[in-house]
RNA sequence: CGCGGGGUGGAGCAGUUCGGUAGCUCGCCGGGCUCAUAACCCGGAGGUCGUAGGUUCAAAUCCUGCCCCCGCAA
């Protein structure tokens, strides 16, 4: 491996800032990290430094702080002179003199098998769409969205019960791995890339808003617990009960039957919730201003033998 | 000062409007019934009602300060 080439990194969250420290402790020579400005976190609006930042320092390692692709960020990455940049999950879009920045251009790390899956939010959209297997890919970044040649990849398969966050620790573990083995054949693998084929607009992995997180039982019991595995831990799913949302961290579909969609009751001191094919458990729960609860607690507060969701 | 909910035996809640020393559904422990049980029956332990102070003969309940937890929005 070529530990001489100086590297730039750009990236904002916690699955990033690990990528970044597995590079570190690979011995890789990062020169500086380009992350998002502090920003405000949480009710009480605490400004804090992203996990990249704080890892970066961590790491002793220049970092600068941008939301935007301005000339002074473009100039401070050029004083880097950097051989290579990699990206994973930087939140902003290159500009072709930013992506001209660095001597080999830059690498991105994305959680999915591209060409499927590209956007921003590759991890949900997998469980969503009920995949068993996704992976990781290390691609050369160009103008377009997660278009550009395909470096690397490697599958991952996905477990019937985990959820978002739980899959993203896995593809960031073999992501991290993969980009390191990626940067220290650094020159045949970029020789390598292949570029990718087209893609139907439908395949694109949007992030999913708050209300198409919502619960309809009127859905198979199946889908709904795919939705509540995607949307955990965000946006997280939800539906309404007399005016005030509960949250679904996890449910699991069952084989009771009961009548009609969305009535819900204690079998066996687990919550059931009838669905349009089967029923489904409500596992844990979050009523607003609550803390997290078993869906048989939640409903036990209710003090009634059955109640009807929407 | 973005909006809002909440802190009551191990868990989830009721009780607070109209002050009078605590209740429900579970869990736990013991016993019974049963081939058996997460089902049923009987009994039991366990609470400074977040915290500090105030009002009162009397405060979970009224007043004030503080701490902690959480939903929405950004």
């Amino acid at each position: 491996m070529d530990s001489k080439n100086r590297i730039v990194f750009a990236g904002t969250p916690k699955n990033a800032a690990l990528t970044l420290s597995h590079l570190a402790s690979k011995g890789f020579n990062v020169v500086g990290v380009l992350t998002r400005l502090d920003s405000k976190v949480g009710r009480k609006g605490i400004i804090q430094a992203s996990a990249v930042a704080s890892q970066a320092s961590a790491l002793g390692i220049p970092v600068y702080k941008a939301n935007s692709m301005d000339t002074d960020c473009l100039s401070w990455i050029r004083s880097l002179e950097p051989d290579i940049g990699a990206v994973v999950a930087y939140g902003t879009i290159f500009d072709s003199d930013v992506l001209a920045a660095p001597r080999y251009g830059w690498l991105n790390l994305h959680y999915s098998l591209l060409p499927a899956l590209r956007g921003p939010a590759p991890v949900q959209n997998a469980i969503l769409r009920g995949l068993r297997e996704t992976g990781v890919t290390v691609f050369r970044l160009d103008q377009g969205i997660d278009t550009g040649p395909i470096v690397a990849q490697e599958k991952v398969s996905i477990d019937s019960t985990e959820n978002s966050g739980e899959l993203l620790e896995k593809l960031s573990q073999v992501g991290a791995e993969l980009f390191s083995n990626v940067l220290s054949d650094m020159t045949p693998n970029l020789a390598g890339a292949t570029n990718q084929p087209d893609l139907a607009p439908d395949q694109m992995a949007r992030k999913p808003s708050r209300e198409s997180a919502r619960l309809d039982f009127s859905s198979k019991s199946i889908e709904l617990s795919a939705l509540v595995r995607a949307m955990n831990p965000e946006p997280m799913a939800w539906f309404e009960f007399e005016g005030k949302s509960v949250r679904v961290l996890s449910a699991i579909p069952s084989s009771n039957r009961i009548d009609p969609v969305g009535l819900a009751k204690i079998i066996q001191n687990d919550l059931v919730v009838a669905c349009s094919e089967g029923s489904l458990v409500l596992h844990t729960v979050q009523p607003a201003g609550k803390s997290a609860m078993t869906g048989a607690e939640w409903f036990r507060g209710l003090r009634r033998q059955e109640a009807t969701l929407e």
